[in-house]
DNA sequence: CAGTTACGCTACGACTCGTAGCGAAAGCGT
DNA sequence: ACGCTTTCGCTACGAGTCGTAGCGTAACTG
C-alpha cells in the first residue's frame, strides 16, 4: 500500500514503528472528506485535522493527493466478487450491478474521474490505479470466462492472444459503459439498464465467435 | 458560450463591446496551457498572461476554471462529422475513429475527465458539459439510426420510448467503451480494436431486435 | 460631448502547499 | 536499565494561487 523500500526488505525495522491506527484513520478521513467536499475542495491538512493526525504524518507516508486518494478509494473495490448466478448472463449483470453500486457512491465518483484525469500526465500514478483498482476489476473479466466455459456455455479458447484481445474488448466495453452510464448521462445504472446491456454484448460476443 | 443575459436580450448594447479576439486568445491559450501543464497545474493567472489579457478580464466572462475549460475543449468536437461510408458498420467505425483521434489529444485527455468529476458536485457545470459536448455526439447516434433505416439496415422505430432507451444504451457503450480503452487502459483505439468492437456492437443489436 | 461598459494594471487578504526544526514517544538490541 | 533509531505532534515558514477591489483609460452609442 504504502511504497517504503526498507520496511519489506529488512524483516525487522529499528525504531518506532508507524502506527496501522493512523493510516486506516486517514484512510476513513480522507473517503469522509471527499463525499463531504469532492475531489477539488478536499485538502490534505483537513484529512489530517479530521484523522487526528499531523499534516507531517501524513506526508511522511504518502507523496500527494493523487497517492492517498487512489489508496483510499481502492479498498471500495474489495467488495467485488464474482457471485455464481449460474449462467454466464446472470454472472454478469450481478458483477455489473455490484460495480454500479460502487461507482453510486459519491466519493467513488468524484476520486476516480479526478485520478484518471491526472494519470494522463503521472505514469506511476496510472500504473498505481492499474495494480490497486483495475486489475481487481479486470480478473473478474477472466474467472467469468473461465467459469463459463467449465459450464460448456463457451469454447475453449484456442489462441491466446486472441483470448487476450477479447478480453481486454470485454473489459474496456463494460467498465466504460457503466461508468459513462452513471458519470456521464448521470442516470442510474439500474437492473433493467444492465439486462439491456448485458443481453446486448452477450449477442454480440456470441455472433462474434460464431463468424470469425 | 458564454453566459451574458443582457447581450442577448437587448440587441444593442451600449458601452464598449466585448473583445471578441480576447475569447479566442483566452480559449486557445487555454487549451496551450493544458498540453503544457495539465489540468491540476495550470492557473487561470497563467492562461491570462498566455492570451496577453488582464486576469481581471477573464474573470469578468468565467466564474472559473471548470467553465472555462469546458468551453475551451468544446469545439474540439466541432470537427465530428457522420461521414457517408455505405454501410451503418462503416459508418460506426468512422465516427469513433473521429471520436478516438480527438481523445488522443492531451488537452482532451486530462481536461474531460477532470470536468467530469467536477460535475459530479456541481449539477449547472454537468448541464454545462451536457449541452456543449455530450449532445454533440449524441446526435451522431440519431442521425447514424436514421440513415440506417433510410437505408434499410434497420427497421422502421415503433415504439419511441423504446428507441430512446435504446439510443441511450448505444451512446454510453461507443463513448464509454473508447473512453475507458482511451484513458484507463492507456491503450490506442486503432482500426482494428474500432472494428472488432463495431463488429460486436452491431451483432448483439441485431440479436437484441431479433429477439425482443 | 455625455453616458456606459470593457479593459489593463496594481494591490490585497485569504487560503493551500510542502517542508524544516524541535522535543517527546515508542519500539529494539545489549 | 540504557542507548539507538525512527515516528509522532506541533509550530512556523516561504512560495504560490485564488478571487476581488479600485483606479484610470479605451471603445462604442446616442
Amino acid at each position: 500500500m504504502v511504497t517504503d523500500m526498507q520496511s519489506r526488505t529488512s524483516a525487522t525495522r529499528t525504531g518506532r514503528p508507524r502506527s496501522a491506527a493512523a493510516d486506516a484513520a486517514i484512510l476513513e478521513a480522507t473517503r469522509a472528506a471527499l463525499v463531504e467536499l469532492g475531489w477539488s475542495k478536499m485538502t490534505l491538512g483537513d484529512v489530517a485535522t479530521r484523522a487526528g493526525v499531523a499534516k507531517t504524518t501524513l506526508y511522511r507516508r504518502w507523496a500527494g493527493k493523487n497517492e492517498l486518494v487512489v489508496d483510499a478509494v481502492a479498498v471500495l473495490f474489495d467488495e467485488l466478487e464474482l457471485p455464481d448466478r449460474g449462467s454466464l448472463a446472470a454472472d454478469i449483470e450481478g458483477v455489473v450491478l455490484q460495480f454500479a453500486a460502487i461507482l453510486d457512491r459519491p466519493e467513488a465518483k468524484t476520486a476516480l474521474m479526478a485520478v484518471v484525469a491526472e494519470s494522463t500526465r503521472d505514469e506511476p500514478l496510472r500504473e498505481r490505479i492499474r495494480t490497486s483498482i483495475v486489475d481487481r476489476q479486470k480478473r473478474l473479466v477472466l474467472e467469468g470466462r473461465a467459469r463459463a466455459t467449465a459450464r460448456g456455455e463457451l469454447p475453449p479458447e484456442t489462441d491466446a492472444a486472441a483470448a487476450a484481445r477479447t478480453a481486454d474488448l470485454i473489459f474496456d466495453v463494460v467498465a466504460g459503459a457503466v461508468v459513462h452510464r452513471t458519470l456521464v448521462s448521470a442516470e442510474p445504472a439500474d437492473e433493467e439498464w444492465v439486462h439491456s446491456f448485458t443481453r446486448v454484448l452477450l449477442l454480440g460476443l456470441a455472433g462474434a465467435s460464431a463468424q470469425p
